[in-house]
DNA sequence: GAGCGTCACAACCGCCGGTTGTTCACTAGG
DNA sequence: CCTAGTGAACAACCGGCGGTTGTGACGCTC
């Protein structure tokens, strides 16, 4: 099906005859005549009566009409969300689960009516996603700040709002499972397991810092295979561990029994900023970054960040 | 745009590599890539990063992928509309604002999840339309049944589903305007206007009958041109009154301060049956026909319709 | 550096979709 | 009943789009 024959069809729908639509359409009448006598074809139903004065949808033409109508204003927002300039909010995101896509999919809850693309840039480097950011191919990006200081190079501006408090997530065989909070010190000895987390990423540096501040020997060596995967092998296992945030999503069958177990005194927190350039005029920037502000909430008890977020 | 364009980046997408979605696709390795380069380049940005290992979507690929999926759909979803065989409920009415699209509205509300396709069909006569409901094209039809006996050829069915009262339609400065209820036999000598309704068609013959029973003057010469229009006469107007059934949903400025006033003693009511083809299997069809049935109001106090109708 | 996998480019070609010119069907008017 | 006029379809033609096969460039692995 071609969508230049259905608008063509929507536009003698609208005009009642082939001629002003053609004219419309700044082609011939014949042309028009083709276009939709080749869709009625490939549709296999007649969608106009033709009489001596004009035209009028069939049955099969008005029922048809208003998909139609709604593929061409899909086509035509498909077209608007790559549109350099006026475009949706363009945010990226390192993962879909973590924090900061909790708090998107907040955002676009109170505001329904926004259009929001969550994306992840393909290389997940701070500065190629500053630079992302500088160039306008995202509106903003979620990081953790690994820079002394916090500071970012002008036009961009980075500012924390989320401090995700770490949990520990073990199956129920692993011994720790019944504890109701866990100190860091309590977990040396055991193995935190957190696959794909290699040391060049972002990730990486902030776990590498967790492990040597407490002692605490954390894997992040294989190849991540999934969530799924993971999530299955501490169900089973009685030795794996792994850390989540408290704003992760992770879904898991009820018989998993996974048992998230709150880390205290102190609580080690990902600190997530978010960056984006001080001159992007788009107007629900400003909105995404009240509602982060408004719902921003502070950590409490005594917490732990590395050297380098503070 | 073209959509082979779209469902081929959306294979590319999901296969990760362009020789693989030629494969599911059926063409060669080089067509998929000449498509894609075509979307890009009519949409003017770089949808997919290549690299000697596969292919993933770009930043604005991503932002794209969820409009090119639901284009997919709607597109799929409009072929369906027109498929002979399982599709949408069709049901024709003889206009969109009279009291069986209200009723089909309804039905629409309280069974959200159904698909329905409201249409009108060309020929308005009660023949072409029972011809249309044995051919297939509509799944049922809202008419006045002129037959006396009200009996309809098997396989087709007929049941009085909606008897919408009328009342008086008319501007502030009509001579009933300040009337709360008026007899047909008040209506004589004044003018009422019903342009479109030619005697050739089923309204036409019910207000020839009913002006004949009681003596009104009701004007169904001169072309309508739209009941925007009427309403606007309507509002300046100190003659011109109209008919409008209980169940007709129209909308004007709160400044024309029409008044709908009912008529009664007795009520003129009009009398809309439900066609159907009692093999039709469609299963929204047996829901339709139970929710008409449960909110069918059999109409209080006297009430008159034509002798063909009873 | 050899080999392989992946994608882009080039050359070729059939056919789709546009054009103009003409015919057919229907309506209105005398 | 004939004629004029309107509106859509048909016919012939043609350029370019979108497919094919063949080949080249690039990157990764061993």
């Amino acid at each position: 099906m071609d969508l230049e024959g259905v608008r063509t069809f929507v536009a003698v729908a609208e005009a009642g005859q082939f001629q002003a639509a053609a004219d419309d359409l700044g082609i011939s009448q014949q042309a028009v005549s083709k276009r939709v006598a080749t869709l009625e074809r490939t549709l296999g139903v007649s969608l106009l009566v033709r009489s001596g004065r004009g035209t009028q949808p069939s049955v099969d033409g008005q029922a048809f009409l208003p998909h139609a109508r709604e593929l061409i204003r899909v086509a035509a927002r498909a077209v608007g969300s790559v549109r350099p300039g006026r475009r949706a909010l363009r945010v990226d995101v390192l993962n879909r689960r973590t924090a900061p896509a909790t708090a998107l999919h907040a955002f676009h809850r109170s505001h329904p009516d926004v259009e929001l693309d969550v994306v992840t840039l393909p290389d997940a480097h701070l500065d190629a996603a500053v630079a992302a950011v500088v160039g306008g191919s995202v509106d903003a990006t979620f990081r953790a700040i690994s820079v002394p200081g916090g500071e970012v190079p002008s036009p961009v501006r980075a500012t924390r709002v989320i401090d995700d408090r770490h949990q520990l997530l073990v199956g129920p065989r692993h011994p720790l499972a019944g504890a109701t909070g866990l100190r860091p010190a309590d977990l040396a000895g055991h193995r935190i397991w957190m696959p794909g987390m290699q040391a060049d990423t972002e990730w990486g540096a902030y776990y590498d810092e967790l492990g040597r501040a407490f002692g605490l020997r954390i894997d992040t060596m294989g190849p991540s295979f999934g969530v799924e995967v993971l999530l299955d092998e501490l169900a089973e296992s009685a030795e794996l561990a792994t850390f989540v945030g408290e704003g992760t999503r992770y879904l898991w069958p009820e018989a998993y029994d996974l048992r998230r177990i709150p880390i205290v005194d102190p609580t080690p927190v990902y600190p997530h900023s978010i960056v984006w350039r001080e001159d992007n005029a788009h107007p629900v920037l400003a909105a995404f970054l009240d509602h982060l502000m408004a719902h921003r909430r502070p950590p409490q008890g005594r917490t732990w960040e590395p050297a380098w977020a503070r």
